[in-house]
DNA sequence: CCATGTATTGCGTAAAATGATATATTCAGA
DNA sequence: TCTGAATATATCATTTTACGCAATACATGG
């Protein structure tokens, strides 16, 4: 009966769905079977009426659910008034964003907020950047870095920290100089820069053979360098790589639209005092 | 952040005495320890003031503390609220009594409502009939069974089951019919009998030899049956045990003035409708 | 300076939580 | 009717946490 079993249950109200809510607050779909159990035998009730193919809350399941609420909105104020007792945030905050990301400019976000917000407690995971917005969406995290889309859910809310140019990279000893034209290419499997890319080829009107779709920037330069093929990521990506070296830049026209990276964030989230202080902390 | 740990918290705030309420709460000195210090860790503050020798609620304290007043507060409303939706009283009832009645009159009263309220989960805790007034005076358990003391304290209420003579018992080949006059004595070391017993000693102006002084009238009764001395117990005792064969009454004059024996509550947990329906279950 | 009262820590054990995997069941579509 | 996907739950091994006992630390009062 913590106050993590009532995240959960009433993520479970509004998901209805063991395996989405279980993926979106990280814990395994058994371990959240048995935080309802529990909280089942403990109200020796049951709440939700549930087969192997559907999830419904009972009459006192949403008695219940009123209650968590409650519960959680009394602890959320008395977290507001410890803060403003003490006169300093503290709380948890997640965010995900690449392994570049977390390498780069996140690093230097952090370090000031850090040393401003010393009491908050700073979850970071990292993962594919096309992933980003689909864990804002989803609810999974706080915050995320990632490229700008070309429309944003309403929802959300995004904010600039840069641009970076999308340049395509070859294995060293790659010596024709068109060879981007007919090698095989190793491309992310989804998301905005698969699309600029496919756009540009189609412009060119070439049909690329693709060697292999992978998810994560960081992948596909460790691909090129061992030279697999040729490549498309962010500048950024390749500066903070260490294996910048092992690869070359192919100067190709007309250049690729360059994408904007940025934090993202559900505007609802953003209520959240110590949520908005790292959004505020950057300086656009 | 269990309600178990905002109930130590509060029964803490109200001795600030580690020893105290680890006792009344049945746990012990370290686990409370760590449960506070778990809650300080958690909030990132500090709630007791403490050395060696005092606590001392701080600022943040207090604020938590009231938070968690509230949060109780909440869950007793939901719990209840719950009992009117499905008609059904649940919850947890404590009741301490020496073995003797949870062996006799009890074992039927606890038959008959568990029949009728079978979601409320009992706890029964035996030990010395004398610490029945106390365990309800600290607040340690819901419901005792014990002897009616000369003067009840105004907190309590009590309401008689039985009424049970004091019986003399002595070994079987104890032959000497005045024995008790200069046989050794075994009594309890404190509590309502004794006080009988010391008294009827003084108005017979015999000065008994005290052989031992135990507590739990069932522990005088296995004395005397292994010729230790002789004892005084309430009849019921003696009835309920298995060594009443090994012992035989003494006739004596004047009578030890019966004991009445029934359930204690501090008035204010009758508020509580599961305490209240144990309570009310004795008819009188 | 010692005895006492009191909170805390160390440590071994017992209980609980967890994730990976297996299982059971249901539904959709061939 | 069969097959496969979806999905909640059960099982099991492992990790984490909670607990009580005993030892410790540290005041206070005689």
């Amino acid at each position: 009966m913590d106050n993590r079993s009532l995240k959960l249950f009433l993520h479970l109200c509004d998901t209805l769905h063991f395996g989405r809510t279980s993926q979106a607050m990280h814990i395994s779909p058994s371990a959240l079977t048995r935080h309802i159990q529990q909280l089942e035998t403990e109200l020796n009730t049951i709440l939700f009426e549930r087969d192997n193919r559907s999830v419904k809350l009972t009459k006192e399941g949403i008695l219940f659910q009123q209650y968590a609420k409650e519960s959680l909105g009394l602890w959320q104020g008395f977290r507001q008034s410890l803060m403003e007792e003490t006169q300093e945030l503290q709380g948890e905050l997640s965010i995900y964003c690449s392994v570049t990301a977390s390498y780069s400019f996140l690093h230097d976000i952090l370090s000031d907020f850090r040393r401003a917000h010393p009491k908050i407690a700073i979850t970071l995971r990292t993962g594919d950047s096309e992933d980003a917005i689909t864990h804002i969406v989803e609810d999974e995290d706080d915050l995320a870095i990632g490229a700008r889309p070309d429309r944003l859910p309403s929802k959300l809310d995004f904010k600039r920290i840069t641009t970076s140019a999308l340049v395509m990279i070859a294995p060293l000893d790659e010596n024709k100089s068109n060879a981007w034209e007919t090698a095989p290419m190793i491309l992310s499997e989804k998301g905005l820069i698969r699309k600029r890319v496919d756009t540009w080829f189609q412009e060119k009107n070439i049909k690329p053979t693709i060697y292999a779709q992978v998810s994560g920037n960081e992948a596909i330069v460790s691909l090129v360098s061992l030279g697999f093929g040729i490549g498309v990521v962010p500048k950024i990506v390749l500066d903070n790589s260490p294996l910048a070296a092992q690869v070359k830049e192919l100067n190709h026209k007309p250049l690729l639209e360059p994408i904007d990276v940025g934090l993202y964030a559900q505007k609802k989230r953003l209520q959240n005092p110590v949520v908005h202080a790292l959004w505020d902390s950057l300086i656009t």
